[in-house]
DNA sequence: AACTTATGTAAGAAAATATCACATAAAATA
DNA sequence: TATTTTATGTGATATTTTCTTACATAAGTT
């Protein structure tokens, strides 16, 4: 691991520097903990401490949530080793429709449910935090 | 301002977090905030919020500390607009004898005291955290 | 010797965070 | 449609972190 993605991985925020950070409440943020999608590490006072990268998955969640995608759609995108093939697409398709996260899901790891296609919301230029 | 500059000073770390960043006790760095030498600003709850300048501020202040320097020349240091000399010499000479800093102290904006040549300590290599 | 500097430490108050439990609208499923 | 699950809100209580203020002190300075 390099010096640049050690930095990022340092668990240096507290949570309520996550919240402003991400605009997400500590529920949302304990809850995405609670279904594996990131990992902050704890002080030795038992205080949950994020990095930049979890910060940045944090952001990727609520995106993928605004696009329709539910928990258990998430969960795939992120057994995707690395989530490399979902970065791919972002880096260069940019917008995804609806459309295009139901067949990439369907076609990519089988039917997942809870796309309902009714989100026009949609927010994939991949600008995030501290990059 | 550009972006990143705007990163690098967005008050985003508790005291905790600069401590072990630093190896400096909460004690210091209010002490060197006393001094003027940094300027965290406050959440809502009067926390004291650090951005990635005062942590690097701050490793700079022990920097100089290990070479002897005392606050007060300290100060006259960072009084140098944007400590644009003082970063122009660390860029070129990358290594201060206590007789240059002493030298430069002298030169530059009179005597300043507190140096007593002892120190063998030497780092001015300029990496720092998050660079 | 007396004063100043830079830092340690202690006490009490306030803020942030933790866990656990219960509530619930919206979505999924039977 | 009735029932269950999902994703999140809210409240209570405990623990940790940080704040301010005050006093202490070794080392350096005058």
């Amino acid at each position: 691991m390099g010096e640049k993605e050690l930095r990022r991985s340092l668990s240096v925020f507290p949570i309520g520097t996550v919240m402003k950070l991400t605009d997400l409440t500590a529920r949302k943020i304990r809850y995405y903990e609670e279904q594996g999608l990131i990992h902050p590490e704890r002080n030795e006072g038992n205080r949950r401490m994020y990095s930049l990268n979890d910060v940045d998955v944090l952001l990727e969640i609520k995106d993928y949530l605004t696009e329709g995608v539910n928990m258990a759609g998430i969960k795939r995108l992120y057994e995707l080793k690395e989530h490399e093939k979902a970065d791919r697409l972002k880096a260069t398709q940019h917008v995804l429709t609806d459309d295009d996260v139901r067949r990439i899901l369907r076609s990519e790891f089988q039917a997942v449910g809870g796309l309902d296609g009714d989100n026009p919301y949609q927010n994939f230029d991949g600008s995030h935090i501290f990059r």
